[in-house]
Order: C-alpha cells, then sequence, then structure tokens
DNA sequence: CGGAATAACTTGATGCTTCAAGTAATTGCT
DNA sequence: AGCAATTACTTGAAGCATCAAGTTATTCCG
C-alpha cells in the first residue's frame, strides 16, 4: 500500500500473493486445456461430468448450478448453448413445474468421456504431481476451511458465541 | 466421472473441489465487495496498489502486467479505462519508446487510500481469520508450490534431471 | 379458497476478457 | 549499414459473465 500501516504481515502477504496467482491463473490454463483438446469450456466440462454421474444423467437446473459453483443465470446462459450443440436436452420436471431438469445426450456422454482423461492429466500436473502426501493433506484442510468461508453469501460471519 | 477408473483419490478429490470453489468463489466476493465500496474490480485495485508503492508511482505496462498476473492486452484496456477516469496517466518511456509507462494521478491515489482498509478487512475476514498459524503457513507453503508451476506458460515441466 | 409471497428459472443488456491482428521501436546478424 | 526478428504495446471483434427485470408455478396462511 502507498500508506503506513502494514496491512498483512510478510507471511500473510506471501501467502496471498501466491493464492491470487492461483485463482487468477488456473482457471485460465484449465479452460485452454480443455478448449484446445475438447472444445470445451470450464463450467461446460463441469456441467457434463456432475451430469454423468447423476441418476438418470439428469438433475435440476438449480442442482446443476449449485453443483459447478455459479448463479442460476449463468448456467441458464450457458445451458443454452450446450443445447444448441446437442450435448444436453432440457424439459420441464414433471413435479415441479417451475423447474426444469436436464439430461445428458448421447453426444455430451461421448464428449466428458473423451475429454476427461487429458483433464485429469492436466489436473494432476498442475496441482498434485507437485505435492508431497504431508503437503496434499494441508492443501485438503486449508482449502476447505477457506471453502467453508466462501458460501453465497454471508457477510461477516456472526460472531462465534460460545 | 461417467467411467469407470476413479481418476482421482478422496482425498484429492476433496482438495479439488475445494480448491475450485476458491478459485471460482473469491474473484466474486473480492470483485463485489471493492465494487460496492469503491467503485473499482479487483485488477482496477489491484493496478492502483502496485503503482502506489512502485519508485514515483510510476511503471512500465509490461511490469504492471506482470504484477498483477495480467495480460498485457488486459491491462490495455483496463488502463485504458482507468486513464478515462483519471484514475492514471500514460506516457511513451523515453528510454525506449515503444514502452509505455503509467502513473497514479492525485485521483488514483486518493481512490486507493480510501480503498485499502475495506479490501484489506475483507481479505482478512475472508482468508486469514479463518486460519490458525499452522494453517497459515502450510497454506503459503501449497500455494507458493501450486502458483509456482502456473507461470506463462510452461507446458509439461522438462522432466527433472538429475 | 384466494391473494401475496416465494421459488425456479429465462431473457436482454452491459461490460470485461480473450484472441488475433496490427503498429511502431529496437535488437541482432552479417 | 541494412534487413529480419523480436519486443512492447494497442485495437477491434467475439464470446462470456453478471445484473436487473420478467415469467410462470408453487406455497403459505388467514
Amino acid at each position: 500500500m502507498a500508506t503506513q500501516e502494514r496491512w498483512l504481515t510478510d507471511d500473510e502477504q506471501r501467502a496471498w500473493r501466491a493464492l491470487i496467482g492461483i485463482v487468477v491463473l488456473l482457471p485460465g490454463a484449465l479452460d485452454r486445456q480443455l478448449e484446445r483438446d475438447s472444445g470445451l469450456s470450464q463450467i461446460e466440462y463441469g456441467v457434463l461430468a456432475m451430469l454423468s454421474e447423476a441418476p438418470d444423467q439428469t438433475l435440476r437446473m438449480s442442482q446443476l448450478a449449485a453443483l459447478n459453483d455459479s448463479s442460476l443465470s449463468r448456467l441458464s446462459h450457458v445451458a443454452n448453448r450446450m443445447e444448441q450443440r446437442g450435448l444436453i436436452v432440457r424439459r420441464t420436471c414433471p413435479e415441479d413445474r417451475r423447474a426444469n431438469i436436464a439430461s445428458l445426450t448421447e453426444a455430451g456422454l461421448a464428449q466428458v468421456v473423451a475429454a476427461a482423461p487429458a483433464h485429469v492429466t492436466k489436473v494432476r500436473e498442475l496441482i498434485f504431481d507437485k505435492l508431497t502426501p504431508t503437503q496434499l493433506e494441508n492443501l485438503t484442510e486449508v482449502a476447505a476451511v477457506i471453502r467453508a468461508g466462501l458460501d453465497p453469501d454471508k457477510g461477516p460471519p456472526p460472531p462465534q458465541v460460545e
């Protein structure tokens, strides 16, 4: 900062810079690999992957959004494009006619199956191959803690009353 | 995945999900805070912050891009907007007339100074307040390792020849 | 039962990012 | 010196994300 008070300790500074670096660079790295190898964006891959694991390869839009940490609006646009391309189909849910369920098509399934290996390899290459078992443990713990505090969308968490 | 082979171990899965969650959610959380409190995006804040720390509050576009993990193109667009708004000024570098140097204006400086406290508070709130000293240490280490492997833009790092 | 409130999306506009291409200045080679 | 290659950016177009507003369906409750 321009100002006096050192707002983060040196340790925190270093952690912060590295973390932001990851946050800024990782999506691009993954997107490029996916785009190049499979013509998919990261969220599209995520959608296909989640559907492929779901019972009947079908999920409600809202669930799909939650699973991908996406807003409903964003997912709706994405689903439009994917439907155009024939990767998924949507129909209104019979039990709740406000809701919309998306299902994998055969083409969609074929796409994920084809895309997965290279993607996983990239993930390994970028993350897990670099870590010792201890570091993996530490990552799992720390990432979970941070992630938990990021949920849509609590402001300052209510002070712990013990 | 839809397929047989469990491509990541359970531990890795959990780490991966949490990490992606962070990567997806953190930028939005920071952007919203900055936008709301100061009318800045994260990269705009980053530009102002880096300039404010630089000697003579001046940096070349390429340095500014590197410091913010941004492409030159992106930075160029951002700088255009910021120049319109009077937060920075640009002029060609005298030593190398291909290069362009950006400087903070007084208005720009005022902006960072005003924006910094709330932003730092948010960062603390989202990250550091949640971590024990040990976890901070672990984060620093792990994040640095991962970050290092993300640098523009090495493919598979050449196998370590000892 | 009937209207208000809420839920589950979709749509359109706006703005930012990225990508490809372009320009201008400098270096490097011979 | 002179031409090619490289560096440092800028620009314009295309695609995505986000935000606000709009639909349609369901629930709540008096």
